[in-house]
This record gives structure tokens, C-alpha cells and sequence, in this order.
DNA sequence: ATGTGTATGTTATAACATAACAAGGGGCGA
DNA sequence: TCGCCCCTTGTTATGTTATAACATACACAT
């Protein structure tokens, strides 16, 4: 169920992890946040799986870990994260996915591939917090997210 | 559970439910696909209720007009609606709205209030299909929703 | 030592969704 | 008319995702 996402393209993925893990303790340390080992871990999880994974995936590594096997272990090291903006959740998907934009607040978009499975992080513009202000509305939190086919898999069709 | 949406407005209740069922026949004529008892009747629903309900509250009501007790029942009925065009799927809330743009092709967002629950479609621009022909994903399918207080919200909160 | 706050452990259940197979019913050619 | 195909519905069972509620533990301050 895990799936993988390089951006849809190559990528450097051997230092990544470690530089997330750092960006992340020194947010909670400059935030008074306590980065527990449970949540260290499943950070470390979406960072190396490199994927979008299910609350239940996760919570399944945990267990092999000894870590914790009951649901709420998994949702509530899951909350806090997405709370810290370490970990986006992928609504279509029910899914939750490591932020690849380290620090920087920001309205994810994501682009999934209804083939292959992966799913790549971009950065979502104002457009429609525009449209949503014309009506009055006042937008807290957005999902954007595409579903289709990324190069790979378009050239594979293709083939 | 039911939860209204008015697109923020006052509005004009009156024929929209019969003009939508109009033009949903119309639709599944044109397409040669049956609008049989139960579909319909989960389109009214929908539309009746003018608000983002799950899977179950509609159940719920088919079961009680005894039109079906199971799960597969209603999931197989919206599933047509949805693929008709008929009816959104609302991922953030796991949960199903009649289409307020009769017919025509399109991309629907949404505006969901934290406060009141209401729902309003209004329509997504390209902005992320352009980002995504960037990297040259191929977009087939977008959900954008966003999540807020609606104008009404925002008075009472201030007050 | 006691209270307070934060985090974790655990039980139980709620809420959402689908696979798989059986059965009905309409249209249509043999 | 019979048999066949296709679409739709009925039903059983189960899978998947998520949270409420309460108990326990530990760290730190009073």
C-alpha cells in the first residue's frame, strides 16, 4: 500500500531524511514541542518510504517495532505532525505523506498518479483563496490535489 | 449529519430540485443510461437536502422509503450520480452534494465552513492544471476544497 | 507530596467502503 | 418461445479508516 513518490523525477533521496529530521527538531524545539519517539519514528517512516501511507501502514511498522499497535498511537503521532506541518494528510488517498518543503508554511498541492500509485508535492498558488474571497468566505486550510497520469506512466500508456 | 448549504446566500429553493431532476433525465436520455427508482431518488435526496451528506445518511433515507437497507445500495446509486455528473464527492468531509451547475462539464471546488457545516460549490479555474503541465503530469481528475468560516460564521465569531 | 500538563496505553466502537455472489427482468436473436 | 446477454438490484460478509472515552505514566513546579 505504500507508494512511492519521487516528484516524478530523479532525485537525491540519501541526505533528504536526515535534513527533514533536523528541520523538524529544530522546529519543535523553537516551537516548545516535544518531537516524542513515537512521533521521531513515524516521521522517519513517511521520510524514508518516500510515499503516501496509510494510518494503518504506519501504525504496522510501529508495531514490528514495538512501538505501539493500537490505532490511536498512529493518529495521534499523525495528527501532531500534520499540527507542525511535518506531514500533509493526501485527502483522496486517506493517506498521510512527509512534507517535502521543509519549514516553510505553505498550501500543499499534490499530483497523484492513478497508475503507478506515486505522489508529488508542488505548491499550490492563491487562485482560490481569490474565488473564495469574492463569496466572503475565509479560507483556514485548502486540498488541492490532482489525480492522472505522470510521465512515466503516459509514456508507458503510450507504449 | 445532513449539513445545508446555500452557497453562503440566500437563494431560491423552490425549482431548483425540479429543474435539476429535469435536466438530469434529460442527461441520462441523451446518454442512454437508466435513471432507475433508486438513483433517483438518491438524487433527490441530494437535492432536497441541499447539503453534503455520507454514503449512510442517504441509506438511511432509502431505507426508510424501503427502497434498500445495505450499504451497496446507496454506494452503487452515488456511484453512478457521481460518474453522471449529478453529484460531487466531498473528500474532506467522506461525503456526497448534488451538482449546483446543471449539466455542463467542470471542475467543482468547494467552500466548507468549520463552523456550520455548510457546503458551497463554485467553480475551480486551471491554475492547477497549469502547475501540474509543468512537470508533466496529466491531469484527469481535481478536488479542490477549502476549509473556513463562511460570511455568516465570520459575523457571529466577531460578535 | 501534590497538582498540572502532556503524552501514551487500551478498550471499544463508530464511520466509511467494497468484494463476491445470487437473483430479477428486459431486449433480442435463434 | 426459448435461451442468452446485459444491466441492475439484493444480500452476506468483511475490509478499511477513524475516534471517543477512560486509565496510566512521567516530568516539572509548587
Amino acid at each position: 500500500m505504500p507508494q512511492e513518490t519521487l516528484g516524478f523525477a530523479s532525485h537525491d533521496h540519501s541526505t533528504c531524511v536526515s535534513s527533514a529530521m533536523a528541520a523538524a527538531e529544530a522546529a519543535c524545539k523553537e516551537r516548545a514541542v516535544q518531537l516524542t519517539p513515537v512521533r521521531r519514528r513515524v516521521l522517519e517512516i513517511l521520510l524514508e518510504s518516500h510515499a503516501a501511507m496509510g494510518a494503518y501502514d504506519v501504525l504496522a511498522r510501529l508495531d514490528a517495532e514495538g512501538l505501539g499497535s493500537k490505532p490511536p498511537v498512529a493518529y495521534r503521532a499523525l495528527a501532531f505532525l500534520v499540527a507542525q506541518g511535518f506531514v500533509h494528510r493526501v485527502e483522496r488517498l486517506n493517506a498521510f505523506i512527509a512534507c517535502t518543503h521543509p519549514g516553510a508554511a505553505h498550501d500543499p498541492a499534490f499530483m497523484i498518479c492513478r497508475s503507478c500509485g506515486k505522489v508529488a508535492e508542488a505548491q499550490a498558488n492563491a487562485a482560490m483563496n481569490q474565488t473564495a474571497a469574492l463569496s466572503g468566505f475565509q479560507v483556514e486550510q485548502t486540498v488541492f490535489e490532482a489525480e492522472g497520469l505522470c510521465p512515466d506512466c503516459q509514456t508507458k500508456d503510450a507504449a
